[in-house]
DNA sequence: GGGCGTCTCAGGGGCTTCCCCGACGGGAAG
DNA sequence: CTTCCCGTCGGGGAAGCCCCTGAGACGCCC
């Protein structure tokens, strides 16, 4: 590696950046920093970085739109989303937007090192937890969603009927399989559609699939 | 890492199993190895090892079939492919099958017993080629095969009631918005599950949210 | 012209879905 | 102990779904 990699730091927090740089300074070469979402545009599109280092909660906006801003420019720039999140929507979100990486700040800086330079060279990187998370959601084709407010409404029952209902089973299998009676099934059917504002179960089975319950 | 990483190897080339065995054999256990679909599942299962090592291509079905076989006995292994290819098509398969992983046999033997390691840990492991690729898939939501053959077995008519059906319209619905009458709906409908072998409408919108025709 | 496929529509029947009621036992909360 | 939620179950009924059979109209191809 004879050219050293051109990092921009994106993050609201003057100190986190500053951390970040006295750890990573040394093995790569910090060209920019901006602490908000227009001002992280202006300066990855001004210096053309080899990778940003993102962090997914900024002020006016949040990661993807800086993704999505600097793509609408014309640049390729591979981004690495750093965060102290690692919750679903915000890691599904990046990736989304097109951020080759995603990994949490409690990681040791060689290996932050390592995964700036695995993302120059176009390779992926994330945290062994989020790996297997971005690969099911992939596999399963969903959107969001892990912890579903809306499911929390519905009783372990509730959801349980739900599940088999979204994989196409009739009440009378659904019945066979909890062994119950299909009107107990119809009962938790019915408190299901009322409850997530659905009203037959094909919406019920679109709902399902689009928050890859299926 | 005290315990070493269990592997098994799955490719039909005994050359290979022999080659790739020399050159890991040092740094993991080869617990087990197959050639072909059926004696894979059985000897995952019977020995239910850290990580398979998995050739895309096999006699008696492919990677995914072996994913899926052993998916179906209860198993949660941990699967690299390991393959000549790089074809689109395969890297899909195998991800959506539940592969964390895919490397092509140009890779070197250290990076290769490190990917196994990763992999083991629940990480997930490409080939910087590769890795891109299969973001921008995700992030693009394709599936590569979107040339949907059995769709051409439905006539126009029959596709149209198809999408409003997926949709989570109603016949009568469906009937309005073509101005056609209800039984004549119910005509296409039956058609259409009838040629894409599906028993009833839930099958039909889990079928169309599938390919994303919704 | 005759055959073929598509699109349209109808009657009738059986099953499924969904809602309206009401009911009972159990556990948690007050 | 009463109240409330949960899970279980039932009757009854309206609507939706799905199949079977049959049929007329149109266009295309041989």
């Amino acid at each position: 590696m004879s050219e050293p990699t051109r990092v921009v730091l994106v993050d609201d927090h003057s100190l986190v950046r500053a951390g970040v740089k006295s750890e990573i300074g040394d093995a790569v070469q910090v060209v920019g920093e901006a602490d908000d979402v227009d001002g992280a545009i202006d300066v990855i599109v001004a210096l053309d970085p080899d990778v940003v280092l993102l962090d997914v909660h900024l002020p006016g906006g949040n990661g993807p739109a800086v993704i999505e801003g600097v793509k609408a420019a014309g640049l390729e720039t591979r981004f690495l989303a750093l965060s102290v999140s690692d919750a679903a929507e915000d890691v599904i979100a990046v990736i989304r937007a097109g951020a080759r990486g995603y990994v949490t700040k409690a990681i040791a800086a060689d290996e932050l090192i390592d995964a700036i330079r695995r993302v120059a060279a176009g390779d992926a990187v994330f945290s062994p937890r989020l790996a297997g998370f971005v690969l099911d959601a992939f596999a399963g084709q969903m959107t969001v969603a892990d912890v579903d407010p809306e499911l929390d409404q519905l009783t372990n029952r509730e959801q349980e009927v739900l599940r088999l209902l979204a994989r196409g089973y009739t009440y009378k299998e659904v019945a066979a399989r909890l062994t119950i009676s299909v009107k107990t099934v119809e009962t938790h059917a019915s408190s299901v559609l009322r409850k997530l504002q659905l009203s037959n179960r094909n919406e019920l089975t679109r709902w399902a699939a689009h928050r890859r319950l299926i």
